[in-house]
DNA sequence: TGACAAATAGGAACTAATCTTATTTAAGAG
DNA sequence: CTCTTAAATAAGATTAGTTCCTATTTGTCA
């Protein structure tokens, strides 16, 4: 990610932390930061080891609760998983999901093809739609190769 | 479900298990039938609990295994979640899910509309798709109908 | 600069999932 | 039907993931 992009994510995370009266600390702005760097929805384990780099003393706790914090004010998402720990993603638009069975890697495409994954009228009559996504399961090509050799 | 349904795919069940050399355990017949009466992607912990009725003695490992063993073998899905303990459905046809983020009901639908989701191809040269799902968050009509109170 | 509510660190507690081991049992052979 | 054996079970211990508790620190605003 570009710097600029960088700084102009973090102005407006900051910005929305303000609209929520949530105070902007410098843990905070650290999490933010490495989990928009992020490109694996990581886990908060994973998170709270890399920001332990610049911030040796933070808590696992402080981590933790702070991404649960940003997935309620929308800054982050906690993404669909198959059991195991949550995982959160940066990326808020509207996008789809590839989860590899075997690595558990999740992998992020878009598809103008979905673009207007339109809600059957008797369920749009129920159940208020916040957001909707397509998750394929199945191998990624690293896994998928691996499994060729036998 | 009817008595005749329920049988049958009882029968189906033990066939799947003689194919992958397990052993027909009253627990597993049980466990299944538990959970293909089930209705809400029901929790290892809320199997336990109505077959323990059956069942006094059954230990939640029993019912955890056997649950995992059965998603093993392709009987039954572990679902998406969003955190929290794992959940599993009694129902392996192509279906989509609404996911209510405040009460956590889970909600089957088909829709035609998507009945060919499509892989994009720059997707499917990479990634061998098993399995496709659309899912909604939202909130289902209880919970809607709670929020407008305030 | 001072007051105060909010946030943090650290550890305890809790919940979900998995592992260990002694005992029981399904299933196939005879 | 009986015997043998590997697989499955019950019960409890262990581990992993998450949340809670409390004393201390800190961001914010007057
Ligand atoms: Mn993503
Ligand atoms: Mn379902
Ligand atoms: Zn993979
Ligand atoms: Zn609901």
């Amino acid at each position: 990610m570009q710097n600029k992009e960088m700084a102009q994510r973090v102005r407006l995370f900051i910005e929305t932390c303000r609209r929520h009266q949530l105070k902007i600390t410098p843990q905070r702005v650290g999490i933010y930061r490495i989990l928009i760097q992020s490109k694996r929805h990581p886990t908060a384990d994973l998170v709270y080891r890399a920001v332990k780099k610049e911030f040796p003393n933070i808590s696992f706790d402080t981590v933790n609760r702070a991404l649960s914090t940003f997935a309620e004010i929308g800054v982050v998402e906690v993404v669909e998983t198959f059991g195991g720990p949550k995982r959160f993603d940066p990326d808020i638009k509207d996008h789809h999901h590839l989860h590899c069975m075997a690595c558990g890697r999740i992998i992020d495409f878009e598809y103008e093809g979905y673009a207007r994954l339109e809600v059957p009228k008797a369920i749009a009559s129920t159940f208020k739609v916040i957001s909707r996504r397509v998750v394929l399961k199945g191998l990624c090509d690293t896994c998928s190769a691996k499994q060729q050799m036998f």
